[in-house]
Formats: C-alpha cells, structure tokens, sequence
DNA sequence: TGCTAGCTGTGAAACGCATAACAGCGTTCG
DNA sequence: CGAACGCTGTTATGCGTTTCACAGCTAGCA
C-alpha cells in the first residue's frame, strides 16, 4: 500500500470516535501543548506514549482519526500535531459552560478554569442562594437558579457543570434540560437521569477514593493505572 | 445445575476482580443505602440496575462476586445486600487518607469528606506553604509535606490525595510513595510517573470538561453514559 | 549508490467486557 | 394440585478495544 492513501477511517471524517479516543485525543494535546512550551520540535510515538502513559500502537491508532501523519525519521511535529488535533476536536470559536452550585466545589472550579482553556468558559453561575447571586464572582455573573432557563439560552449556552447537593442534582438537571442544554459535567453523588440526547458525564468523587482505597488493600497484583477522565 | 451449588469464580474469593467491577459494586452499595434508608426491604435486579444505570444482567453477573443470593420472588433482601458487598470491598475497620494541598480543591474535598463515610477518614493534611500548616483544619491535623514520611508511618496511612499545582504533583507523589503509600487519587492534570505497585487513579476535570464540551456538538447520535469514577 | 536501521500506518489476531440466552426454582393462579 | 410465570444465577455469544505483527518509507552511512 502506499504512503499517500487516505485510510477509510479518515475519508470517514470523525464520523464514529469511541469516547476513549477523544479522552487520550484531548490527553494527547495538552502533553504536546507542554512539550510545545519547552521548546520540543519533534516527538516520536513511544516518547508521547510514554508520556501520555499509553502503549505507542494504541496512540499511533488513535492519531489515525487525525489529519496528520508524523515523518518516520522524525517523528510528529509537535504544533503542528498539536493542531491538527485541536482542528479534530474543533472547539469551533470559544464555548460557553454554565456551573451551577456556588459552593466549596463550585468556587474551586471557579478559581480552576480561571486563566487555563481560553476556549472553554465559564459564562454564567447558578445558585439558589440568595446571597450567592446577583453579583460577580471571578468576573462572572451569578444568577438565580429561576433565570437559568432565559440566560442560557440567550448567551447560547448548551454545557454546564452541577455542583449542587445530591438532593438538588436531578431537578437542577432538569431544569438545564429544558433550558437546552446539550451536555452535562455532574459532580453530584447521584446518577442523573436524562433523556437519552443530553450527554452526561459523572464525577463522583466518593466513589472513587473508595475504588482506590480498595485497591490499596490488594494481594499486590493488579497495577494497571486507569484514567477516570 | 443445582441451586446450592457455588460456581468457582465465588469460591475463587475476590481472586481477579475487574475494576469497573468494584467501581460499579461501591455504586450499588451507596444506591443500597439510600433505598434502606427510605425504608425499603427487598429489591429486584432490574429495579436496582435502572437506579445504577447499567443493565440487569450486568448487575446480576457483578453480584455474582459477593457472597449472597437473592429470592426468585422477592428479589434481593436490601439490607443484607449492602452487608455482603461491605464484606466484599472490605474495609477492614477504618481506612486513614492523607491529603496534600490544601489550596481550593483541597479545602473542598474536606468539607465533602466530613461527616460521610465514616470508614474513610482524613486524618492528615499536608502543604507546603507556612501559613497552612501545623493547625487544625475540620478537625484534622495539617503538617508541612517534610514531615509526610514520618505521620505517613506512625499513622499507618496508606491512601492519600494529591491536590497540589500540577508542577509540584510529581515530587509530592514521589515522596508519599517514599512514605510508603500504596494507592493514590491525583487531581493535579499531570501523568504520574509511579512503581507499578502503586495504584495511580487520575481525576482529571480539564481532560472531562472538554469530553463533555466535544460530544455537546455532536450530530446526536452518542448517547452513551459513561461512569467516570 | 546500495544497505541498514528505525520509525510510521494499518490489517489482523487476541483479549476483556457487556449482552443475550438459558436452566432452576419459588410462587401464584387456574 | 399442576402448570405457567417471573426472577435469579450462569453459561455462551458478540462486540469494541487493545495488542501484535508487518509493509512501506526516509534518512544516514559505508
Ligand atoms: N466539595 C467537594 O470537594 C466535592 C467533591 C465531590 C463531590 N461533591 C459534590 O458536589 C456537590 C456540591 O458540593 P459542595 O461541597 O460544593 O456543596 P456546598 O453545600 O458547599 O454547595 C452547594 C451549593 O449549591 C447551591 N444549591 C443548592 N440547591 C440548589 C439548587 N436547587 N439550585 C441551585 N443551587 C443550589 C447551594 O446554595 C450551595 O451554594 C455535592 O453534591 C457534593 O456531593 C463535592
Ligand atoms: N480547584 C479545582 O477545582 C481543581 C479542579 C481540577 C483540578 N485541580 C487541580 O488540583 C490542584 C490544586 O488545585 P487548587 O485549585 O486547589 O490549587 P491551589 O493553588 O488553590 O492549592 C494548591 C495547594 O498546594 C500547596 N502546595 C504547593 N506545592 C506543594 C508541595 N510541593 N507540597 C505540598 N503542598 C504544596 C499550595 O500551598 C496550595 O495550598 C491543581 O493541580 C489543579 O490543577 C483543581
């Protein structure tokens, strides 16, 4: 076969991407944005694989699905790879994310996603609280659970993380759903049920300082590291 | 097949256990605990998939890890249920966790641990900023991470959390290991670099906002769930 | 200029996990 | 009192992902 072929998979455009792929894809990035940062040219697959704690095979396999293939003598040109990634995950401009839950979690995402990840932003708060809403917070307004629905859908946003008590969670999911959002980032300890449209994505914090509490207590055997993301 | 039979995987004991299999295991038992603590006796598979979200075969073929059976007619007896899986995930009495970095995240994983599940308990905080340490803080002890090695030991403490700037995430993880911690849970968005028998679980909320930023734009198709924890 | 070395891309096999399918049994209802 | 139902435990099947293996290519070097 020759060098200039275009493989099925990638004439198929991104059309079926398993979510793992997309995980390592975004892992992948922010490894080549640091490796661009200190000044690296050029990385090979075991080198990125290594960093990136995957086996070269798995992330050659999942660099197919990019447009972009890496010289055999010098391997893969860090931004430019880096950017054919980014074209593959297409943040189309700048996406807008609502959190909802001004709390001690919601006020820790706030102060991480300050800065970092110019493309993602977090645009809006929500909170029940009367003394948490109607004013600034890291230079982002805060409103009322109530105006959830008119906000969001005027500043066009369709991704939003829940940081709300347990209790709260489903309903505050509900809410968003009317409100049009497509996507949801839930830290609450509670399985959301959703229509089957709106993508939903747990983080459950307790469940997994148990899994590794567990795991801590073994026969010492398994040792494969699993990333949760 | 006789019904009084025990298939080999029981009696293998816990032998090989998959992780999604105890992730999925510490679910039910939460979802248990709630259905007994509103008041309900006996569940069927079916009913307590749909709470956990995963199919009824599935859960039948995770419950075949733990040592009790259910009722035909009646289903599972919820209370006993919950004992066996705690008797499968077996914490022998009270397991100690560490915490270091006690900046925002970190302050917001106390107050999420206080009070709630009383078999893991944080006992010591680490930081290395000055003003943060030797005090007090939700009851537990804080101590500068040079003294990690020695309340590591003398407390027996072998989980710990890593909630530091991902700069420093690798050196503090070398030291607990060098403590003699056997598993970690790192929310500091680096790969750590760890000897095969130490248990390395990654949370990693930039890598999952974006998951869930991309399949927001997607050309609805995806509907899969997928359990981070 | 021909050869070796080492990397990439990818078809094909292997593996693990989830789903489907089935046997046993207690209850219930004809 | 028997038979049919519905649920459990378990075995078998299928699928998705990872791993293996190799062909093709490019530079470097004799
Ligand atoms: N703090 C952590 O580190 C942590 C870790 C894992 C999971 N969680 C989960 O995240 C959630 C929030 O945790 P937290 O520690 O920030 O709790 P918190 O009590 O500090 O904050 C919860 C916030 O949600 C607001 N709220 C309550 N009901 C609401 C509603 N219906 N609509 C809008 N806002 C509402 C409250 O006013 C409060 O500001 C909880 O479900 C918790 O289990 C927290
Ligand atoms: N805040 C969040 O919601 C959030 C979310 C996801 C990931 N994270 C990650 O968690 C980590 C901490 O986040 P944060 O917001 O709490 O940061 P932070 O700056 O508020 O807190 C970091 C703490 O770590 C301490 N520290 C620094 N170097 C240390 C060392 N060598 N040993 C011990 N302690 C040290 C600092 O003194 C500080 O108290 C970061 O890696 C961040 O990327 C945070």
């Amino acid at each position: 076969m020759t060098r200039k072929r275009i493989s099925k998979q990638l004439r198929a455009g991104r059309r079926t991407v398993s979510e793992l792929v997309v995980v390592r894809l975004i892992l992948y990035r922010r490894i080549l944005r640091d490796l661009a940062f200190s000044g690296t040219r050029y990385v090979f697959s075991h080198q990125l694989a290594a960093l990136a704690d995957v086996t070269p095979e798995q992330l050659r396999r999942d660099l197919m699905n990019v447009r972009y293939e890496g010289s055999p003598t010098r391997g893969y040109e860090v931004v430019v790879l880096e950017e054919c990634i980014g074209a593959f995950l297409d943040p189309p401009s700048t996406q807008a994310v609502a959190l909802v839950g001004v709390g001690n979690l919601g006020r820790a995402l706030f102060a991480y996603f300050l800065g970092r990840r110019p493309l993602l932003q977090i645009v809006a708060a929500f909170d029940i609280d009367p003394a948490k809403v109607d004013r600034m917070i890291n230079g982002c307004p805060s409103y009322h659970i109530s105006e959830a629905r008119t906000v969001m859908r005027e500043r066009g946003i369709n991704v939003a993380m829940i940081a709300v008590p347990a209790a709260a969670a489903q309903s505050v999911a509900d809410t968003l759903v009317e409100a049009g959002v497509r996507s949801l980032l839930n830290f609450a300890d509670v399985r959301l049920r959703l229509p089957p449209d709106v993508y939903v994505e747990h983080i459950d914090i307790g469940v997994t300082l148990e899994k590794v509490a567990f795991f801590a207590r073994r026969p010492a055997g398994v040792e494969r590291e699993a990333g949760s993301p």
